[in-house]
DNA sequence: TGATATACTAGTGATGAAGTAGGAATTAAT
DNA sequence: ATTAATTCCTACTTCATCACTAGTATATCA
């Protein structure tokens, strides 16, 4: 019942774009080095977003990402979607139950159950409740520098 | 976002440990056969519900193991924490977000919400919920039988 | 005493997670 | 035109975990 890397770090860039992406694109390079984490795994990652078309690339020098859509337009659901695969604890969840494996149909309600209340939270929270609490957490550091 | 066979299959032990077990105990080896599951897996499997106290166990021959509690006392979240670990998506969740990664401050909230709809799907169907299902489920088999 | 159980520990093969590495293609600035 | 910066694409690597298998020790009943 874990969400890996891939799922996590997916939501720290998509965040980072919609935090600092406003007017002008934004370079892994840059993300990278504001969430401390490496550009070479971000490509592959920022790779998933871009071909479930939630960024935009532009590519060369002063290349870089960008949101397709505006923040409050873009679920968690649809970014975890991208780089998590599936949400369901098992395979057959997401088809409300229609098994294959023999031997697993009583427990099918219960795997369809939590899938639907996964997606139930993570359906309503978007990108731009990411955004703001990102900012938030950011002032309280500087409050807290003071 | 998966759950192993592990979980899975300590769901199915304990039903039919409380459709078959009624009066008797029950033995692996029958469990793994009408399952269809390896009895060698499934005695790891049993050991960690051994230890959660969730079955107690009668060694040597007419041996076996049976339910420490009757079935409707025994949630679904008590078999697959024994099972699985922690249900969390994430290690901090289960803190209500005492998160000690830096950087994954802003998406925690996102977790708990997730952990907290995940407890309360598995916390409220107990054991009997899927003894219920499963006798139904043989019946409806031996129903379309005729 | 022997057959039937569980208890415990170790090993194994396959798969996936979490990156690394290198080069090709594209673009902006000099 | 060249160079530096950037994305694009593929392959490789290391490590941990999953899903078992195997073997031996221990306990109990007949």
């Amino acid at each position: 019942m874990k969400i890996s890397t891939k799922g996590r770090y997916g939501l720290r860039v998509m965040t980072d774009l919609a935090v600092n992406g406003q007017s002008d694109c934004v370079s892994l390079k840059d993300i990278a080095e504001r969430e401390h984490l490496s550009e070479k795994y971000l490509e592959q990652i920022v790779n998933q977003l871009s071909k479930a078309g939630l960024v935009r690339s532009i590519r060369g020098a002063k290349g870089g990402y960008r949101l397709t859509r505006e923040a409050e337009e873009i679920t968690v659901e649809e970014i975890l979607r991208a780089t998590e695969g599936s949400l369901a604890p098992v395979a057959c969840a997401e088809d409300n139950g229609k098994c294959i494996n023999y031997g697993d149909c009583v427990t099918s309600f219960i795997w369809t159950e939590i899938y639907k209340a996964t997606i139930g939270v993570v359906s309503r929270i978007t990108l731009k409740d990411l955004a703001e609490r990102s900012q938030q957490i950011e002032k309280t550091e500087l409050e807290c520098l003071k």
